[in-house]
RNA sequence: GGUGGGGUGGCCGAGAGGCGAGGCAACGGCCUGCAAAGCCGUGAACGCGGGUUCAAAUCCCGUCCCCACCUCCA
C-alpha cells in the first residue's frame, strides 16, 4: 500500500507501526451546524481507506472526533438562549444520521472534546514543564504554546513563521510571539456561563488543537499510523497538533493524509459563504444517498471536486448502470457473496487509493458480466457478479449491501404483488404468442401506470417496482 | 508577500516520457414484434508560447488563469 504523506509531499510505502494493525485518527467536525456534502466527502474518503485496510486483513482502530465546543457553538448558544451543549449535540445527531445514510462505518470510537478535559490538562502541564508553553502573564487565564521553542514548527505545511502574515487583528495580549496559539482559553465574561472547566490556570475551556493531541494519545497511543483530515486543516490545526505532541515527547502520527475539498461555485463549500449543499438538497434532485456516495468516492481523494447538479446526476446514472447489473445478475444466479478482486483493481487501490482507476476495472467486469447475462453463461456471470460486488463493497456502494436495500421495498405485500403481476404477465404472454401486440402492450402499459415496469430479457419478462 | 495543488475530448474524470483508463452524452450497428436493458463499433483531449528528446498531456523555461492555506474551517 502506498499513500501520499503530506509531511514529505510524496507517495510512500505504508508500513504499519505494528504489523497487521493500523491506527487512524481522523479530524471530524465541529458541530456548530449540520453537515454538508463536503464534510460527507471527508467521511466517505476515509471510510474507503478504512475498508481497504480491513480488506487487506488489518485490524483497524479508527478514531474520529467530535469538536463540541468552540467559538461558533458558544455564539449560537448565546444567540439562541440555549445551553451550548444542546446545540452541539443536536448537530451531532444530524451528522450521525447523514453518516448512516451514506453507509459510513461507525468509527471504533468517536470521542468528544469536552469529555477529555483532564487529558488536555495533563498534556498542557507537561508542555509547561518542558518549557514549550506558558500561562499568559496578563491574568487572562490563557495558556499558549511557545512556537519559538519548537524549531520544527512549520515543517508539515512548509511554512516558516517569519514568512507568515501573522494574526492581523488577533488579541496579541500576552503572547510571546504572534504565532503562539492557545492551548487553554480563560473565561470571557460575554460567553455562556456553563462553558467552563476549572484548571490549574484558572477557569476556561480548551483551545481548538489540544483536543486532538490529547484524544489521539488516549485512544491510539503516543505514536500511531495515520492522521487524516481536510486539506484546509493542514495549517494551522495539524501543524499545531504536531507541535504540541512532539514537544511533549510523543512521536505522534507516522503518515499525514489530507483529502481535497469540495467546491461549489469556485469556492470551497462552507457555511460562512453560504454555498452549501446538504443531503436534503441532494434528495430534492432525486439523487439517492448511494448515488451521492458514488459521486463522492469516484474521483481521487486528493482531487478537488467542483460540485454541480449535473455532475451529480451523471454519477447517479453511472451508478444505476452498476446497480442494474447487480440486480439482474442476482435475480439470475443468486446474490452470492462479494468475491475475489481483480488484480488491476487491487493495484489501483494500493496506489494511493486510486478509486477512479479502480472504477475503470469495475466497469470492465461489468461489461463481462452483462455479456454473460445476455449469453446465459451463468458461470461467467457468477464470477463477474462476485467481482463487481467485491469491488463495490470496498467503495461502500454494493447495491445489495445493508445500507441501500433495507426498508420499504414492499415487505409483506411483495408476495401479493408478485402473484398479481404474474397473472398479468401470463395474459401478456398469451397475447404475444398470438402476435396480438396491441393487447400485449396494453398489459405492459397498464402495469407501468401502476408502477410496475416490465422488460423482456433472454430469460423471460422481468419486472421491477417504480424507482428507476 | 509566503506555502501547497491545479488547468485533460461536448461533460465528468484517471494517467505523469512511447502501447489513446473509465463513465456520461452523441453517432452507427447488433439484439428485440415494439420497448427497456445490454453488446460491438466511431469520432473527439491535454490553458498558451518556446525548448529538451527518435518520441512530450507527462520533463525544462516563460506566460496566463483557477483553487486551498497563512490562526473559524472537512
Amino acid at each position: 500500500m502506498r499513500l501520499y504523506d503530506t509531511a514529505v509531499r510524496a507517495v510512500r510505502d505504508f508500513v504499519p507501526r505494528v504489523p497487521g494493525q493500523v491506527g487512524i485518527y481522523l479530524c471530524g467536525l465541529t458541530v456548530q451546524a449540520g453537515p454538508h456534502i463536503g464534510h460527507l466527502r471527508s467521511a466517505v474518503n476515509y471510510d474507503v481507506l478504512r475498508r481497504w485496510f480491513l480488506h487487506r486483513g488489518y485490524a483497524v482502530t479508527f478514531v474520529r472526533n467530535i469538536t463540541d465546543i468552540d467559538d461558533k457553538v458558544l455564539a449560537k448558544a448565546t444567540a439562541a438562549g440555549r445551553p451550548y451543549w444542546s446545540i452541539a449535540y443536536a448537530n451531532e445527531i444530524l451528522l450521525a444520521a447523514d453518516y448512516r445514510r451514506l453507509g459510513v462505518l461507525p468509527p471504533t470510537y468517536e470521542p468528544r472534546a469536552t469529555g477529555h478535559v483532564p487529558e488536555m490538562h495533563a498534556l498542557i502541564a507537561e508542555l509547561i514543564a518542558a518549557g514549550h508553553a506558558y500561562p499568559a502573564a496578563d491574568g487572562s487565564g490563557d495558556v499558549y504554546f511557545d512556537v519559538r521553542s519548537f524549531p520544527a514548527y512549520g515543517d508539515l505545511s512548509g511554512q516558516r513563521p517569519e514568512d507568515m502574515r501573522g494574526t492581523p487583528d488577533g488579541p496579541a495580549r500576552a503572547k510571546r510571539d504572534a504565532h503562539d496559539f492557545a492551548l487553554w482559553k480563560g473565561v470571557k465574561p460575554d460567553e455562556p456561563g456553563d462553558a467552563y472547566w476549572t484548571s490549574p490556570w484558572g477557569p476556561g475551556r480548551p483551545g481548538w488543537h489540544i483536543e486532538c493531541s490529547a484524544m489521539a494519545r488516549r485512544y491510539l497511543g503516543a505514536e500511531f499510523d495515520i492522521h487524516g483530515g481536510g486539506l484546509d486543516l493542514t495549517f494551522p490545526h495539524h501543524e499545531n497538533e504536531i507541535a504540541q505532541s512532539r514537544a511533549a515527547g510523543l512521536p505522534f502520527a507516522r503518515y499525514w493524509v489530507h483529502h481535497a475539498l469540495l467546491n461549489l461555485g469556485e469556492a470551497k463549500m462552507s457555511k460562512s459563504l453560504g454555498n452549501v449543499v446538504d443531503l436534503e438538497y441532494v434528495a430534492s434532485l432525486g439523487v439517492r444517498s448511494a448515488e451521492l456516495r458514488y459521486y463522492l468516492a469516484a474521483p481521487h481523494y486528493r482531487s478537488r471536486i467542483d460540485y454541480s447538479d449535473d455532475a451529480l446526476r451523471e454519477a447517479a446514472v453511472a451508478y444505476q448502470r452498476l446497480e442494474n447489473f447487480v440486480h439482474r445478475a442476482a435475480e439470475r444466479v443468486g446474490p452470492g457473496a462479494p468475491g475475489e478482486l481483480p488484480a488491476d483493481f487491487v493495484a489501483a487501490m494500493e496506489d494511493d487509493l486510486n478509486t477512479s482507476a479502480a472504477l475503470a476495472v469495475v466497469h470492465e467486469s461489468l461489461r463481462t458480466g452483462n455479456s454473460a447475462l445476455a449469453a446465459a453463461d451463468d458461470a461467467t456471470l457468477r464470477a463477474a457478479l462476485a467481482a463487481v460486488r467485491g469491488m463495490l463493497d470496498i467503495l461502500g456502494v454494493d447495491p445489495l449491501a445493508a445500507p441501500w436495500h433495507d426498508g420499504s421495498t414492499g415487505g409483506d405485500l411483495r408476495g401479493v404483488v408478485d402473484a398479481l403481476v404474474a397473472l398479468a404477465l401470463e395474459q401478456r404472454a398469451q397475447a404475444r404468442s398470438r402476435k396480438d401486440w396491441a393487447a400485449a402492450d396494453a398489459v405492459r402499459d397498464q402495469l407501468k401506470q401502476a408502477g410496475v415496469v416490465v422488460e423482456d430479457t433472454a430469460h423471460g419478462p422481468r419486472w421491477t417496482v417504480g424507482e428507476q
